[in-house]
DNA sequence: CTTGACTCCGTACTACAGTACGGAGTGTAT
DNA sequence: ATACACTCCGTACTGTAGTACGGAGTCAAG
């Protein structure tokens, strides 16, 4: 395995250098230090490992701020157990709570799609008024108007 | 029924005027006339029914642009079913993808907080593994690479 | 008939997540 | 040893989905 240049990296965690680079100004990859011997920065493949964890997550609808608290608890072995224990339950909850809503859009459009037809016109198809009038996800409605009609 | 005026369609909708204007700008409603006799303008109903659809179909994981065709397939009665159907099994598939993901981090994340003791120093956090090493999704890799080393 | 609330419209700004560019430095293959 | 590819770094631009602002016009109540 070659010096893993930028470039390297990029093309092994399947992104852009550019991309690498903007990881890095957002702290979610650490960027090596330039050798004291001069030239180019070199890369642990960690980092690639590492920034096709960040693809993953953001895919699970992770913002790459949350991806940096996320990875934040596994690059902190100094800190107490406790606490990023605590940071985990955080994410934790968190991830249930995304898992339950995914699901309640899962159910919501395997119910579109079996009562759809299959074929023809769209005045029957209902989808669409599945959509518009949906009984069946009225999970939030953030009704604070008081009838002003 | 008063004259419905933008912000009467907006608090119907559950979203702020701005936001009305910003989707009359990218084509999801239709911008009433101005009454020819001067004043405001004058929406219908079905606006807010729409805009009511556009937020729906959002928390359902659909962008502007795939609403905008949605939308448009409703309008066109030429439209089948199935090419609304077809959009939709797009997304279920998606969506199931990224639930059984995310009960990959889930897991991890139930297994750090037991692995850890409650207090002391934690070595590995594997949350990167956790969706590291799935054989589920290596599903794109673009490797075009000549095995440059 | 004045005041205050609302409309209309364009422009500008925000946050997020990149992508592109350009010039100077550096590495390496021929 | 020179050409060419790549790095480094800052800045600027892109697209998505809004949100805010400000001035001019309009409507409706007192």
């Amino acid at each position: 395995m070659k010096t893993m240049t930028i470039s390297k990296i990029a093309k092994e965690a399947g992104v852009g250098v550019e991309t690498v680079r903007f990881y890095e100004r957002k702290g979610l990859v650490d960027q090596p230090p330039k050798p004291s011997s001069g030239g180019f920065r070199v890369y642990p493949i960690e980092t690639a490992e590492q920034i096709r964890f960040i693809r993953q997550a953001q895919e699970l609808g992770f913002s790459l701020h949350e991806i940096k608290e996320l990875l934040a608890l596994r690059t902190d072995p100094t800190t107490d157990c406790a606490d990023v224990r605590e940071q985990a339950q955080t994410k934790l909850d968190e991830v249930k709570r995304k898992v339950a809503q995914m699901k309640g859009i899962q159910t919501a459009l395997e119910k579109l799609i079996a009562a759809c037809p299959g074929e023809g016109a769209l005045q029957v198809c209902s989808i669409i008024d599945a959509i518009e009038t949906p009984e069946t996800n009225r999970t939030e409605q953030k009704n604070k108007e008081g009838e002003k009609s």
